[in-house]
RNA sequence: GGGUAGGUGGCCGAGCGGUUAAUGGCGGCAGACUGUAAAUCUGUUGGCAAUGCCUACGGGGGUUCGAAUCCCUCCCUGCCCA
């Protein structure tokens, strides 16, 4: 490859990569690495951290994943590491609480699950799947004390939500301060080169390269992606606050729940979430700016485009002809093209011929308690075959199957006998 | 080791001997309305065989007709001093 060529590689590679970042650390060394891969032939190693405390992923997931994604499609090679050491420990950051630690079979249980999701967006064969427990458990005494020895306390509390417990007066465990320690020492571990994740990773990424440094390796380049808010367009996405749209969700819900956000996540939901052109989107942008565009029409789209991407053509488009339905067009259970998720009935009530709603609600597990079930139809939330009930002594019938529900405002239920 | 302030429902936070299943806020849920599961307004938010009963204010024990509220003890956390 000439030098003319080889720097027209390298600039192609860095404007994919860089599109939605929030911050590279330092764009001339991811330079110089993509270089130097080019030139040697040897793939780039980028490492992804994965906590497996929850099985579930979701789109904020998604926007590391994807840009992981793009690294692949350049031919560089994705080390995915699940902290499968970390999180038999109990990992306490974040929030300030201490987590419960995970068993042996958890940990491999959600590993296995998180994994497959991760497959829905990166491509397996050129993923390096490694466990941290590998060299963290191999670690003696001596060796964690001469790892902590390199670091000082001040140092770690720069670390923002150290220092912002520090200042409020909440407790941070001693054992809190080795989480970046192993974080740096698997990206030590796994000779990375560069290491994605969300801006609040940035200290755990500069960690590792003073790390790596201090032993002879070449800093890694901390490659930071936006935090995806959730729902409630406050908070970021997380399966704890709720706010989330899972990786795994059915059409109807991934649907729906785009269309919950406030209207002024659009543009980064858009950005971040989808391939739209940067003009288009600027022009719907505009649009609802001057009142041209309608927010309704342009969320459909957005939510649309979302579905699209985990549940194809025909999955998005029948869950919004679903969604059109039950909520713009009011309709209830009696009418068609309503998705409905279907339930047998419980045994216990087979053979009768009717079944107080209250307990049909409870076991079908549509609601946690039977006080919920007596709330929920005193509020008008239940109705069965298109009729509200009204009664808290109801009686279903069940002379006929499927039997359509709806329970609250979102769930549509078809009872099998 | 000494001193001191605390531990209340999903979270925050009142209450400090008696209409207290426990003010209020957040969150959740439902209804109305609408442009959507947006926004807004209203209601609701421990459980159950339910005009009553049971369980709940860090754990255990005690005082009292009666305790989240008083006493003892244990556990946990912050801050100050050593």
């Amino acid at each position: 490859m000439k030098k003319a060529q080889l720097e027209q590689e390298v600039q192609r590679q860095l404007s994919i990569l860089r599109r939605g970042t929030a911050e590279i650390v330092s764009e001339e060394g991811l330079a110089t690495k993509i270089r130097s891969s080019l030139v040697s032939g040897k793939p780039l190693r980028v490492k992804l951290g994965a906590d497996p405390s929850a099985p579930d992923l979701h789109l904020g997931h998604a926007v590391v994943l994807d840009k992981l994604r793009e690294f692949q499609d350049l031919g560089h090679q994705v080390v995915f590491i699940i902290g499968d050491y970390t999180a038999r420990i109990g990992d306490p950051s974040g929030r300030s609480k201490t987590r419960p630690p995970l068993t042996g079979e958890q940990i491999d249980a959600n590993a296995t699950t998180y994994f497959e999701q991760v497959c829905r967006i990166l491509d397996p064969q050129k993923t390096e799947v490694r466990y941290n427990g590998e060299w963290l458990s191999r670690l003696t005494f001596e060796e964690i004390i001469r790892l902590a020895s390199r670091f000082t306390i001040q140092q770690i509390l720069e670390r923002d939500d150290f220092s912002k417990r520090y200042h409020v007066q909440v407790p941070i465990f001693f054992h809190e301060f080795f989480y970046p320690l192993m974080q740096a020492y698997d990206s030590v571990a796994v000779e990375a080169d560069v290491e994605l994740g969300g801006t609040d990773q940035k200290f755990n990424f500069l960690l590792a390269r003073q790390l790596q440094e201090q032993v002879g390796q070449v800093a890694q380049v901390a490659f930071m992606m936006p935090i995806l808010p959730g729902l409630d367009g406050i908070h970021r996405m997380s399966k704890s606050l709720g706010n989330y749209i899972g990786i795994a969700e059915n059409a109807v819900d991934m649907y729906g729940k785009s269309m919950s956000i406030p209207d002024g996540l659009m543009e980064q939901y858009f950005t971040l979430l989808t391939s739209m052109p940067e003009p288009e989107l600027q022009g719907i942008v505009a649009g609802i700016a001057d009142g041209s565009v309608h927010p309704m029409t342009a969320k459909k789209r957005l939510a649309f485009l979302v579905t699209e991407r985990f549940h194809g053509t025909e999955g998005a488009a029948a869950a919004q002809a679903n969604f059109e339905n039950v909520f713009s067009k009011r309709a209830s259970t009696a009418s068609a093209d309503i998705v409905y998720e279907d339930v047998t009935l419980p045994a216990e009530f087979a053979g009768f011929p009717e079944v107080a709603v209250i307990d049909l609600l409870f076991g079908l597990g549509a609601v946690p308690s039977k006080s919920e079930a007596r709330r929920l139809i005193q509020q008008g939330g239940i109705e069965v075959e298109g009729q509200r009930v009204a009664d808290i002594g109801f009686r279903v019938s069940l002379g006929h199957s499927p039997i359509h529900m709806r329970v609250g405002k979102k769930r549509f239920l078809a009872v099998n006998l």
